[in-house]
RNA sequence: GGUCCGAUAGCUCAGUCGGUAGAGCAAGUGGCUUUUAACCACUGGGUCGCAGGUUCGAGUCCUGCUCGGAUCACCA
């Protein structure tokens, strides 16, 4: 292959160095079918997707109108949640549940719901095979839920050609139903039918070829069970999830379907509570605000180091200064440290603040704001959680002092040891949703101190199964105090400790214009999310998380230099 | 980074004491055509993660490596 392009190169008389270097590109550009593995299921789709272009032209059309039955565009999973279909289907399923085994239900009740549903009319629905389509019968899915469709052999399904017209050909709608794979798109229109077990279907009438899967599907009992694909290829585990006959506890889908409600239920509540969503900047000139590695990056046309932000805290705090009362941010983060089952280089974080407000005020309103998406995502206050009932509703408040002598009574705690006394001995055992309140002030750069205790942060953080989920205190607002506590910060750092606070000028300069009294908190929203679908890692409820690229069969560490030149 | 576990057909997994590489699904051919993971018959499909070693003989034993998982340390 490469003397066949040095030899065509070289006969266009390009300069040596642009023949290395447009050679070098073509060489490193993989050929299609070594991304695309050809075996013996990759052969019979492509045979397949020939003799379908044969029938209806073009194989990848552009669009499929959907009916609106249901009162909206008819998504299968809209058509058998629409009210009176539901109804039909309650009412077959009534009737087939006093059925014996391989019994059918009487003609005359299945009749006549045919009728009410043939009041519907036409339907157009679309979606992907959840099995070959061998027989009459075959399974669409929208991602979420599936809906039969019923294709006759001599009731003459027409075929609609995708030859830029929509054509109709009376003749090959089952011609073309025979040459379906597990995992195309079609679309079908027809009308809404009972079948003699008792399930909705829809009988096509018009068939269109919407789209070709050319590799085969994941097994539809098990899905996919080698996390590596799963978290590489989540397509495939999404596909995989929704073809999916039997499974125990949610699909992958609707562990992302709880994410974005959860999400979207805290977002209402603090907009509904007055706060107003703000974005800060990703790309900081200083990784301050949480203590944290960085990752650094550079910009070139101002010439200077940036890194991705550990916290937008600083500048949330800036804005409450700024007169923003109440404000939150929901958004991602970026620590460069390790990986592991509640870690992931980027992860998503709500952060707000509320002038005016305390640390107790923050604990009250975090619960009420936890409690509000729990039951919006999971329609409960108790979440079944690797085999603990973690209970929403009550939230325990317990000082680390009391934390510490309640799980460890032998350990003599001091300034000095209580952290690494409660992280030992406390920390796993917090199952139920609990704040541990009064931090050591060392630890809390950002935190007021109490007014009666020096010594003691008015700080929170909230652990949930051993976890740590959201962290929160009265905001330090004295600009004196802050930059003492920051200059405390530099000299850890300058005695090794990497992840202590960076000063940040700026910050010192606008809590110097005045900022009220005020509480904030972060809450880790995957750690959140994780809780609510019993999820034990961290990468199951990130859609794409982190991992290192994916080698290819045969390729060396030293690349192709190996090879004959 | 340490420790432990795993990698076998497109997918899910067996593979005993080291002795010719197996099943279900998926695929192909034929049958059937109101089925529920459809079914019946037949067929094709393998660099057993990679590289070495021991052995007459390695999926199996040993060493190294790659990738992944769990766990510990650090971190949210």
């Amino acid at each position: 292959m490469r003397c066949v392009y040095s030899a065509i190169f070289q006969r266009c008389l390009l300069s040596q160095r642009r023949l290395t270097i447009i050679r070098d590109s073509i060489m490193s550009i993989p050929a299609y079918n070594e991304i695309i593995e050809e075996n013996d299921q990759t052969e019979a789709r492509l045979a397949s997707l020939n003799a379908l272009r044969e029938l209806v032209g073009n194989t990848y059309p552009n669009k499929f109108v959907r009916s609106n039955v249901s009162g909206g565009e008819d998504t299968i999973t809209d058509v058998k949640a629409f009210g009176p279909v539901a109804e039909i289907v309650d009412e077959i399923a009534a009737v087939v549940a006093t059925l014996a085994e391989r019994e059918r239900p009487p003609a005359e009740i299945k009749d006549a719901l045919n009728e009410r549903l043939r009041a519907f009319g036409t339907v157009r629905i679309a979606g992907r095979l959840t099995t070959p389509p061998r027989g009459n019968f075959v399974h669409l899915t929208d991602g979420i839920s599936k809906l039969q469709v019923y294709c006759d052999k001599k009731g003459g399904a027409a075929l609609i050609r995708n030859d830029g017209k929509d054509t109709l050909d009376p003749e090959n709608g089952w011609n073309a139903w025979k040459l379906l794979d597990h995992g195309d798109f079609i679309g079908v229109e027809g009308y809404l039918f009972i079948t003699n077990t008792g399930e909705l279907s829809v009988h096509i009438e018009k068939l269109q070829f919407l789209a070709k899967a050319m590799l085969p599907m994941p097994d539809k009992m098990h899905g996919i069970a080698d996390a590596e694909i799963r978290q590489r290829q989540r397509y495939y585990d999404l596909i995989g999830s929704s073809l999916q006959v039997e499974h125990e506890g949610l699909t992958t889908r609707e562990v992302f379907e709880v994410r974005a409600k959860t999400i979207s239920s805290l977002r209402r509540f603090l907009e509904d509570n007055g706060y107003v969503e703000v974005e800060t900047p990703m790309l900081t000139p200083k990784a301050t605000g949480a203590a944290a590695k960085p990752f650094k990056t550079h910009h070139n046309a101002l010439d200077i180091d940036l890194y991705a932000r550990i916290a937008p805290e600083l500048y949330l705090k800036r804005l409450v200064v700024g007169g923003f009362e109440k404000v939150y941010e929901l958004n991602r983060n970026f620590r460069n440290e390790g990986i592991s089952y509640k870690h992931n280089p980027e992860f998503t974080m709500l952060e707000f603040y509320c002038a005016y407000m305390d640390v107790n005020g923050m604990m009250d309103f975090c619960e009420e704001l936890m409690r509000q998406s729990v039951l919006k995502a999971t329609g409960g206050f108790v979440v079944n959680y690797e085999g603990n009932q973690v209970d929403f509703s009550k939230f325990e408040r317990v000082t680390m002092k009391d934390a510490v002598a309640r799980y460890a009574p032998q350990v003599a705690v001091d300034d000095t040891n209580i952290v690494a006394a409660f992280d030992e001995h406390v920390e796993h055992n917090l199952i139920q949703p609990t704040f541990i309140i009064d931090y050591p002030k060392s630890i809390s750069p950002l935190s007021k101190a109490s007014p009666e205790n020096p010594e003691i942060a008015e700080r929170f953080e909230l652990f949930i199964n051993g976890m740590e989920v959201a962290n929160g205190f009265s905001e330090l607002n004295d600009p004196k105090e802050q930059y003492e506590r920051f200059v405390d910060q530099m000299s850890e750092r300058e005695r090794g400790d990497e992840e202590a606070m960076v000063l940040d000028e700026d910050y010192i300069r606008a809590l110097s214009y005045g900022m009220p009294p005020a509480a904030g908190i972060g809450i880790g929203i995957d750690r959140l999310v994780m809780l609510l679908t019993n999820k034990h890692s961290i990468r199951d409820v990130i859609l794409f998380p982190h991992m290192r690229p994916e080698k290819k069969d045969g390729e060396k560490d030293g690349g192709d230099a190996g090879e004959a030149s």
